[in-house]
DNA sequence: GGAATCCATTAACAATTGTAAAGAAATCAA
DNA sequence: TTGATTTCTTTACAATTGTTAATGGATTCC
């Protein structure tokens, strides 16, 4: 149940058995279904979840199209992250993509964790750092790579995805339409 | 010199006037000349900068291109982070663009720090969330909005910026050519 | 099992952006 | 100040992407 959080938690700090029982206390266990909302837009973020089985999107809506912020694999910590550090209402949605197995940890036992436990300082800081340097490697992705290349360096990494969700979901996490996405996978499958 | 510095940590942490002292003496003040390279991609970024004075700007080479990654104001900390974090090359180049005041600190002066002063923690996994936070709403513009609409955004945010840097840096930093920022630029003049 | 919905692909056309090149204006260095 | 470089804009054309719509296939849901 709490191996993979252990192993993530393990790379950057050293827990005693206590400090484990503390650690893993403050999280719920939650199973969903496919498809269910964690976060709407408009609300605020009160936990974030550390995905044991699962996907997990972001998206946001503009306008009736829902365009994808992000996709959560195993072993991650997802949230919406801004709504839920800054105690403001979420821009986006947070919600399955399959049946996942969830931890969930609410801000208040985050912040009573912090009190107990003060390395989680340490460890909320490198996971922090960690988001911000993948978060920095996307973007850049936007101002160096064509979309082509884009679609290139996902399937390199990700390709399992794209049997498990809908293309359009990847198509707009690539920051294009479902039809370019289409005509540029026909261009790859001709000129791998 | 460390009053803007001061008021950053003010924000998340209280130091004691002892650990203040502690605080600021880990830094070293730096000028720097307009252009100045303060990292070179294929270097361990060993230092970040707190910047009292002055722009730096982050900058990918790209066969011969130059792509603006991140353009830092006054009052932020600049650094190749991914490079700084992980000890790794950096894939980046850090460079002014105007005449610099900077505060300094090297990683192991940082590490120190960790040690000496523990809230520090606090501090650090706090601009951590933040930078993070920044990055995913300026990539979510990216997934989001046009290209003539995240120059409206950053137009309006940033506008002196137009008269202290060259324009085909912002362009790169906005995802587009200079040809295109010109064009845009006129189209908005046009119908603002 | 059948109806309804969703989804990926394709086509045709419009709009936007990229590329290359050239000229004018501004800036920089000697 | 002058000459050289950099920078910004413009033009013309090519390439790519977006938009809309249609099709057939797959999936979902009573």
């Amino acid at each position: 149940m709490f191996e993979k959080l252990h192993k993530l938690a393990g790379q950057f700090v050293h827990f005693t058995s206590k400090e484990k029982l503390i650690f893993e206390n403050a999280f719920t266990f939650k199973q969903i279904p496919k498809n269910y909302t964690l976060v709407r837009e408009g609300e605020i973020a009160d936990e974030i979840y550390f995905i044991n089985k699962g996907l997990l999107r972001l998206y946001y809506n503009k306008e009736g199209d829902y365009i994808t912020g992000y996709i959560f694999r195993e072993h991650l910590f997802a949230s919406s992250y801004d709504s839920f550090l800054q105690r403001a209402p979420s821009i986006q949605y947070l919600e399955s993509l399959e049946e996942c197995d969830l931890l969930a940890i609410t801000y208040d036992k985050m912040e009573e964790l912090y009190k107990e436990l003060p390395k989680m300082n340490i460890l909320v800081r490198k996971i922090a750092e960690q988001r911000f340097i993948n978060a920095q490697q996307i973007l850049s992705s936007f101002l160096i790579d064509s979309p082509e290349v884009r679609y290139r360096k996902f399937a390199e990494k990700n390709g399992d995805l794209f049997l498990r969700i809908p293309h359009h979901i990847i198509a707009s996490y690539l920051g294009i339409t479902p039809v370019s996405l289409s005509r540029i996978r026909k261009r790859v499958i001709n000129k791998p």
